[in-house]
DNA sequence: TCAATGTAATACGGTTCCGTAACGAATGAG
DNA sequence: CTCATTCGTTACGGAACCGTATTACATTGA
């Protein structure tokens, strides 16, 4: 499973799937916490404050801050760690899973549809 | 030239595009301004600030902003219009087209990455 | 000439994010 | 028990973004 996409396509594909994620979702999210939300979604679990900053290479109050704002979405859930509760552990939600596929479809629909660039106002 | 993705790589590919993205170059840029940013230099000219904000159903204000900032870091660059000196065309610069070709090097580079989801550290 | 329209920019109050620094809570070694 | 370490959060000043409303300038047409 690797996806081997030329200059055109994989550049298409961002142009067309990032412009109807602005139109669909709207300014809510930054690259940041799109980062952020598909690492705890695909990434095997536990995912942890430090673990994301590390990843990320950010800061740990960004993570915290992420945290806040998608969770007052519903995207994501913390659950302190009852084996050491200094940690805290990202949990997924319904709301977060349901967010993630819609993005898939975004980029899935805008992938077929890269014959086309000057059709992207219909749907 | 159509893409044909399965979810687990669409979402695989914008997770992994999206760290790199996050890692290589900060968090400068906002959704939307990667939008516009690559609008203008994927769709044939001319771009106005009252084209992109209709393209992307947002007000003109954030079509101004995300100019100002990005004209600041030396992406875009505003010509007024002689025709009609109403308007503003948004001009590509050297800058920008090298920004948006390392995007696409990230995207393609993570595209290939796919088989080996834990190899996400190096380069 | 002068009013009406169109375009982009600016002003405003509010919200969020940024990085750095400081902070409490929990753990574990001595 | 004490104290250094680790973890996540909060505080702070500064910057950017948000949407709405307003402004300044150019163009059009009566």
């Amino acid at each position: 499973m690797s996806l081997d996409l030329r200059p055109s396509e994989a550049l298409g594909l961002w142009h067309a799937a990032t412009l109807e994620h602005v139109r669909v979702i709207g300014p809510d999210l930054t690259i940041r916490q799109v980062a952020i939300l598909l690492h705890i979604y695909l990434a095997a679990p536990p995912h942890t404050v430090r673990g994301l900053a590390a990843l990320l290479g950010v800061t740990k109050p960004v993570i915290t801050r992420a945290l806040d704002t998608m969770g007052h979405m519903g995207l994501v859930r913390r659950v302190r760690d009852e084996r050491d509760r200094r940690n805290v552990v990202i949990k997924r939600t319904v709301e977060g899973a349901l967010f993630v596929e819609k993005l898939g479809d975004i980029i899935i629909l805008e992938g077929r549809r890269l014959a086309a660039p000057e059709d992207s106002q219909s749907s």
